[in-house]
DNA sequence: TAGCTATCCGAAAACGTTTTCGTGTTGAAA
DNA sequence: TTTCAACACGAAAACGTTTTCGGATAGCTA
């Protein structure tokens, strides 16, 4: 077992300063070529890397990226992620998880840890009880010691940074509209409690997208979704006491739990009701039949990001001080789901 | 804008030294109460936390762990991420993701990038290319350096460290035996190339229950799948040419994909053929008809790693040296793809 | 030969901790 | 009054870098 040389070492082995073998290793011209020479030989022998932890002390620059989320195991995020890693890998940084698991406690706990020195600058999705709560002070908090900070998805305007969303309202409206273009009128909506920013959005989206058709609203034909990992009950009360031709719902899971809860009670999809979701999962690609859904292309979104927190770290002065807010457009993705009426 | 307060200006501030301070606030009996609660008080008001990066420099402990993962758009890895946080959180560590993305050169560069210092210890799974090249170097090389590593799933007998897996063979001898239980016959098989060991451990559990039932084995019923973004037209092949009842894919993909493929030549899935799956994502629980599958539990086998990485860490001595092989149990999740014949 | 410049290298500070050891003061015991 | 222990605190080293500045040597010019 040999452990990581240090230039200390290497200082004492050849009888130089340890100033000496920094200068040599990084080619500084006050060093004579054969010094020079002599120190890269035997750094390459022993396979000498600086130790990252002593250069991050040294430059409090960690070029690494803290992210905070709501849950991976959601395919929505882990695309984010895969987007975020891919850029920051590109430019030289690297990406330290933590996840929200949806509780406000642990986002906050997960800040602070890393706000501590480890990371440079966030990029995070509020969990739902940050968002019910609205407390935001641990965002503002790492703000304020000068850390950038780019949300993205769920967002809220309480805190002022950067932020890369999609137009939520606008995507669901278009979704809706394009089941009216299609020939359905009498659309259920199957969304989240308000609370949720992007569920309120897309619910929105859907309302204006009925009155903009002259269609009226039937608050009956609205579900709201509290829990979901029981919302096959409510789903499939609202497909039986409701006379439909389609289903918006807000999320994927939402979607497929829908062409579940409709086989069950024998609705055939999309024949008897078509189905459109949020969301471009797999599940929405494989499920049979697949599944018509607005896509929010979770890569582009994690690039954006990670684009712009690395930018703004590495902007020469704090000159510029605006926050932009990207709106990443999304994708109407026609399958199986819906066909025209 | 307030940044982060240190022990040196807590020190200037109350004119006292900066070991004073640091011993008052971990309440070092060496101070003198008056100074410890002075120090305290100050030290709160100013919310006053110790930077990691010096103390990871001081006690050459980062106090994280690195995963390393083929990719993160996959739910099983995600889950296994999942069970690696809750544990690492848990026990106070924080976690760096690194996607090798199935390429050899990009997992070697994200454990050079991790292993100078950043982490305190290696999670990971195998790219394919690595399994491909069989080369392993990178992976040796920080074990000489006396970084612990525990590899999941993917693994290798050339290399000694802790390793969870789970008995792919037995698991796949398991699914297929169900199968025959049922008084399924034909089954196929829909597998990777050899050199994807988990593939090929599942497709020796196949054989073997195949052999153990006397049921001969016939090569055309087997499948093995190189591209998995176009497996499509090898499986709709499969399921034209030959007279099967059913069929055993060794991942979530494969299965749903035949699927689709067996409808869109008119097999009624599940009462033409029956289909089994491996690892439980959520594409086998929401697709319709939802897949039976064996389950691999992400969890448990990323919270078990995790145990194992951060006891040896812990481990006062290195005395321990034995390396051990952690087997998570699987589980058949029956579903409505497999009924009784 | 005196002085200057160029060349090459080392000492030391800095980043923020923790911890060991030393030191000065105080009060009490002898 | 002297001695000693207890108490309270500070100096400094260490972790591994980078970088500034100063110093030594050599060769050259005047």
């Amino acid at each position: 077992m040999k452990r990581k040389v240090t230039l200390k070492q290497i200082a004492k082995e050849l009888d130089v300063s340890i100033s000496t073998v920094s200068k040599s290793l990084r080619d500084s011209s006050e060093i004579s070529e054969d010094t020079r020479q002599k120190v890269q030989a035997f750094a390459k022998l022993y396979n000498y890397k600086p130790n990252l932890i002593a250069l991050s002390l040294k430059n409090k620059k960690t070029k690494t990226i803290g992210i905070i989320i709501p849950e991976i195991v959601h395919h929505f995020f882990a695309t984010v992620i895969s987007g975020i890693e891919m850029v920051a890998n590109e430019r030289g940084y690297n990406v330290m998880v933590c996840l929200s698991n949806e509780s406000f406690d642990k986002e906050v706990i997960n800040m602070e840890m890393l706000a501590n020195g480890s990371i440079d600058g966030f990029i995070l999705s509020l969990s739902k009880e940050t968002q019910a709560k609205k407390d935001f002070h641990h965002i503002s908090e790492v703000i304020n010691q000068g850390m950038p900070v780019v949300m993205f998805d769920r967002v809220t305007n309480d805190i002022l940074c950067d932020k890369v969303i999609i137009d939520d309202s606008l995507a669901a409206f278009n979704a809706v509209q394009s089941l009216i273009d299609k020939g359905y009128k009498k659309i259920a909506l199957i969304t989240t409690v308000d609370y949720v920013s992007v569920g309120k959005l897309r619910t929105e989206g859907y309302l204006q997208a009925l009155r903009n058709n002259d269609i009226a609203v039937d608050v009956n034909r609205i579900v709201k979704i509290e829990d979901i990992d029981h919302c096959s009950d409510q789903i499939q009360e609202l497909l039986t006491t409701q006379d439909l031709d389609a289903v918006f719902a807000v999320n994927e899971l939402f979607a497929v739990t829908a062409i579940k809860a409709a086989k069950s009670v024998h609705i055939a999809i999309p024949e008897d009701l078509a189905v459109i979701g949020f969301t471009d999962g797999i599940i929405s690609k494989y499920s049979s039949p697949s599944i018509t859904t607005v896509s929010q292309n979770g890569i582009k979104m994690g690039g954006k990001a990670a684009t712009m927190l690395i930018d703004r770290l590495e902007a020469n002065e704090e000159v510029e001080e605006s926050y932009k807010t990207e709106v990443i457009e999304t994708e109407l993705v026609s399958r199986e789901s819906t066909p025209e009426l």
